[in-house]
DNA sequence: CTAAAACCTGACACTGACGTCAGAGGCAAG
DNA sequence: CTTGCCTCTGACGTCAGTGTCAGGTTTTAG
């Protein structure tokens, strides 16, 4: 398939397929005339990547990683695996401090429901609120 | 205390601190001279908004939210509490994503871990890789 | 009193992951 | 053949959060 395809079919942007292919992270076929071509494989590829960037990587980072995702050889893997480990404790933290803040959210929003549920019902007992 | 205080004790630079000012985020007293002061309440305030950064929100939006989460009134909080817990959606959604993020990392590695051990294996049995 | 350290405003620099535009070529349908 | 859409490269723009520098004032320590 061609970049657009993929690009549908992926759900991201054919400038960000041009991007991911510039940092390493995507390979294509090329045409005589120099456009992409994707084989199926490339869709898994690029959604794993979305993964990826959604859990804040950045394009370098996933670079080191790949090659231990996707050709597992001694030669690569032996940095690219300890890398991947040491992310893999990153973003296991990083979900526990969303969670943390996300009971902070919940704390706040707790906090508000209440004084929202008092406020009126001082408005209904005749209280004026201002 | 005073910026430079506050900065070291709540783990940010300076130039953050005045740039949470500067979008409304934070307030300080000012003396004659123009001298940013800040409450022990501050630090809080700094710490909470460390952890909505880090949750992915950006600063308009921890703007919308903040006259919620400090001075619940009628007037600011409508818009402010239901904009909060849409957020609280959005990071609870983030917070999922990323666990499958996680949980296909640990697939990767683990199927790495395994070929490792093959290999091994292979060497101590005499195989060359490679 | 004086030097060092901290602070002020304002502005420009940077990074990353794109958006967007220009100018040119490729390709299927009528 | 032409019309219209897709693609190509290259380059500059953007946005958020922050670093950093300049040039000047204030506070603190000795």
């Amino acid at each position: 398939m061609r970049i657009g395809e993929l690009a549908k079919r992926a759900g991201v942007s054919v400038r960000s397929l041009r991007y991911y292919e510039e940092q390493g992270l995507l390979t294509s076929e090329r045409s005589a005339s120099g456009q992409r071509y994707y084989s199926e494989e490339a869709l898994d590829r690029v959604l794993f990547l979305k993964r990826l960037y959604a859990a804040g990587l950045t394009s370098r980072v996933i670079a080191e990683l790949l090659p231990c995702t996707y050709a597992p050889s001694i030669q690569t893997s032996d940095d690219a695996f300890d890398r991947m480990v040491e992310e893999r404790e990153r973003l296991k933290s990083h979900i526990d401090d969303l969670a943390g803040t996300l009971r902070n959210l919940d704390a706040v929003i707790d906090t508000n429901r209440r004084w929202r549920a008092s406020q009126s019902q001082d408005a209904a007992s005749g209280t004026t609120a201002s």
